[in-house]
DNA sequence: ATGAAAGCGCTAACAA
DNA sequence: TTGTTAGCGCTTTCAT
């Protein structure tokens, strides 16, 4: 910058003036600067630009998995709301809820010259380096549970996941199985939401099957499910899995939603593809980004936390509908006979 | 930093030292220092850092999206070595390929003291902002086509298309037909491959199809390509775009693959749940994240600009066979008595 | 509108 | 092994 001051033969200050457009220049100065700055093809150090101004101008994203659908696209809706706003994104993936990967993470991204942190808090992991953020830190929450007392954008999972099993109910089937993907907590919201929904309905409570991110896996729990008889509703925590369900079923003859109904979660863009086309639960999660940037912001700028809640929305297709009469579904029937 | 200094009754460059680890310092000091920093709960400031040592610690990686199924896994590759070696990543998005937009994503990230940068060049906007990085940054490609003269990562799709559409010319279909997604530059590898492929078995090259990255355009293609009996082989540009036509065909009751065998790249998580599971090619993105990872290490110590290629494997799963003998296809000879 | 002077919080070079 | 001194490249006073 010196360089840039000597050659336009004003002093740095000015320079930085121009740079920043702030503070009125005159215009003869202005078009000297900018000369000597194309000239040199000058770059600002932001390091010296933060270390002096004390105002960051870097967001930090804190997670526990960049790949994975519903944060891919939160991270995307973050990134491009900070961009317009100016901000650089920075990424820290925290790998587990172990606390010396929490704080490993936590510190690497903390000794950045950083303006607030976004954290998603969908997992264990991400649960656990929210808790630990110091309380000097600017930070607002992304998940689908309350997370009391901390700027918080949300998407409401318990009530989606009460109107989607409500609607299988209606349907006439007598209890809906859930099969989880790995809660947040000790229990997350779409499964707080399944249950409500069947105990209001006054319907016995099934046992729980648990599945990891794996869409294999719920193939795996289809071939499971396919052996009981009792089960004609099947609630998935998320679309991958409720496409390895339907899979499973399908592999042991099984009909899809005539034998049994399966619903997702998440709207994943392959959802409307396969077959049957999936009944789910859209969530916006670009948007979820979006809005807990925006949050960020007000805090930055002093403001109160604040909760931001987003409704998702029911998205009925093909592959739930009414339970088949006793026995009307050949392969049940062929499964009956033989026991 | 001072404070700590104070409290542990030493000088601030003794501080820096015990933190940074580098120099010896006496065990008592040490110890003082280390409580002072715990009571303190004191964070140095990267930025100081940075500017006094001219060693930034952060590499951006520069992509055109952070949610595709490719670029999600690709950047999580680079975001693990990078974490395990010491660095944070910070992400910049260029929204599209127009001078404006890539040289803003530039400037925002070049001004940050950065260590170097890694460029997801898979489409036109990534290798806009590949050819606009000024020399004096240390930058790696990351691609599937050679970028001459450059530190480079590839995966070599060129020799896997080649391979996967011989594999259909093999099963003895007359040609095969190409949908291809969004190319990087006029022609991108998988579409080189599979014109070499053709040639090279003296064989017609038929008109390309173009798709987006939405797999519902995929479904629309396949709807075009019922109404051609010609038609028994189809080369997509990924997966999701496979599951789309093959989802097309399918709504025009022609089978996959008696009447037309249809085939993908990339095999996404969800290929092998498909019905039918989806022949295509395995690209590991993951790795190729934390090759060029390692790569941009290399340039940072002042190695040479390396290429570094993959191959893909072919994985032959169930959605390509033989094409039907003429006559045999109930939809097809439906269709045809009817014209 | 402009420049001089004084830091921002840290590390590097040197001397002790 | 430790402290002193001198910056890193900017922005922010405060004069003028």
């Amino acid at each position: 910058m010196a360089d840039v001051a000597n050659l336009a033969g004003v002093s740095v200050p000015t320079v930085s003036r121009v740079l920043s457009g702030s503070v009125p220049v005159s215009d003869e100065k202005r078009r000297r600067v900018e000369t000597a700055v194309e000239a040199l093809s000058f770059r600002p150090s932001a390091a010296a630009r933060v270390l002096a101004s004390r105002r960051p101008e870097v967001v930090a994203i804190i997670t526990g998995d960049t790949s994975r659908y519903g944060y891919a696209h939160t991270i995307r809706g973050v990134e491009v709301a900070a961009r317009s706003a100016g901000y650089t994104v920075m990424i820290t993936v925290v790998e587990s809820a172990d606390p010396a990967d929490v704080d490993a993470a936590l510190e690497a991204t903390l000794s950045q010259p950083i303006a607030g942190v976004v954290v998603l808090a969908f997992d264990p992991q991400g649960v656990a380096a929210l808790h630990r953020i110091p309380g000097d830190i600017r930070a607002v929450a992304l998940s689908g549970l309350r997370e009391p007392g901390r700027a918080q954008a949300m998407i409401d999972e318990t009530r989606a996941a009460h109107e989607l099993v409500t609607h299988l109910l209606q349907l006439g089937h007598r209890t809906v199985h859930h099969v989880r993907i790995p809660p947040s907590r000790r229990e997350d919201g779409r499964t707080t939401g399944w249950r409500r929904a069947l105990r209001s309905a006054g319907v016995e409570v099934p046992r729980l099957w648990d599945a990891d991110w794996n869409p294999d896996t719920g193939r795996r729990i289809g071939h499971q499910l396919a052996t009981d008889p009792e089960i004609t509703a099947v609630f998935c925590g998320n679309d991958e899995i409720a496409m390895g369900v339907i899979r499973g079923l399908q592999d042991r003859e099984l009909r899809v939603p005539e034998d049994v109904s399966v619903v997702g979660f998440d709207d994943h863009p392959l959802a409307r593809l396969w077959t049957p086309a999936l009944t789910t639960v859209r969530q916006d999660f670009f948007d979820l980004g979006g809005r807990g940037f925006d949050l960020l912001v007000e805090r930055i700028e002093g403001g109160p936390a604040r909760l931001s809640s987003q409704r998702p929305a029911l998205v009925v297709r093909e592959s739930a509908g009414p339970p088949a009469p006793a026995g009307t579904s050949p392969t049940r029937n062929a499964v009956t006979a033989l026991s």
